[in-house]
DNA sequence: AGTGCGGCCTGTCCGC
DNA sequence: TGCGGACAGGCCGCAC
């Protein structure tokens, strides 16, 4: 489940490789993901140069001078550079073919994932326009959380799992921050006192950037290796669980659903 | 406008 | 051991 850390990291991770590398040819051995991939999309990216990637919230961009190629990895999906000599694995849907022999490839088992070309700029795409801050931006603090969630009778687990609220918290951010926040997933948006709202965009920053940092170190996994993520290496206080003693007060863990989302707290630090 | 939920997929795990 | 079924999950898009 690649959450906005593991974004990140793959988009670190895969930059060096393919920044300012002409497009040799695109395979496309299937098209069937969350929206078909463009049958054009060879012909559109053939030839043309990558300028750089970007990332906003959970999709990634490569940018030609063209137009842009928008990427999610949805739930099960991964983007490595490998070469032509990797053998092509069940679930490799797409391969994009870069000069100089390295295979920009991605594979995503459940195909929730997507790769759409944009010619219009970025932040105008319908996927793209209606999205909230991202999470590490100064745009994103206890003032504006606390304006959108006023009058919200949403729980507020769901609330901050909105992306039009704020991008790229998932379900395991989303139960790590609000049990470090002390607040209770499933309590009214509107009805979290400012103080914890203000705790909750401090934890939300504050996991997400360790996850991050924890990323990169597995950086070297993308040329050559087997791309797990590197986010799972972190300790999670909460998520998965459910049951067991909590790691700060030893009350057992309540496993609940909100939204149809495994949410797993504290009944006792988080009110 | 805000809220709730169905649907897309396949690997994994559980119970028989 | 094999098999069927439940489950997991991001996020769009629709219905209310």
């Amino acid at each position: 489940m690649p959450e906005l850390p593991e974004v990140e990291t793959t988009r670190r991770g895969i930059e060096p490789h393919v920044i300012g590398k002409r497009v040799q040819d695109v395979v496309v051995r299937q098209g069937a993901l969350r929206w078909p991939v463009p049958a054009q999309l060879p012909d559109l990216l053939r030839g043309t140069r990558i300028l750089g990637t970007a990332r906003r919230g959970k999709y990634l961009l490569l940018q030609t001078p063209r137009g842009h190629l928008l990427i999610h990895l949805g739930m099960s999906g991964s983007l490595r550079i490998v070469s032509a000599a990797d053998p092509v694995r069940k679930h490799d849907h797409v391969d994009i073919r870069l000069q100089g022999g390295a295979i920009l490839r991605f594979h995503d088992p459940r195909r929730f994932g997507c790769l759409l070309w944009l010619t219009e700029p970025p932040d105008t795409h319908p996927l793209l326009a209606e999205l909230g801050p991202e999470p590490l931006s100064e745009a994103f603090d206890a003032a504006y959380l606390l304006e959108c969630a006023s009058g919200r009778k949403a729980p507020i687990k769901q609330f901050i799992m909105d992306s039009h609220i704020v991008v790229g918290v998932g379900n395991i951010y989303a139960n790590e921050a609000l049990f470090a926040a002390g607040i209770a997933p499933q309590r009214a948006a509107g009805k979290v006192s400012a103080a914890r709202q203000e705790a909750l965009v401090a934890e939300i920053k504050a996991v997400l950037a360790r996850a991050i940092e924890v990323g990169g170190t597995t950086l070297r996994d993308f040329v050559g290796g087997d791309g797990k993520p590197g986010y799972f290496a972190q300790s999670l206080q909460v998520y998965g669980r459910g049951g067991e003693p909590c790691v700060a007060c030893g009350v057992t863990l309540k496993e609940i659903r909100i939204g149809q989302r495994s949410t797993v707290f504290c009944p006792k630090c988080q009110r």
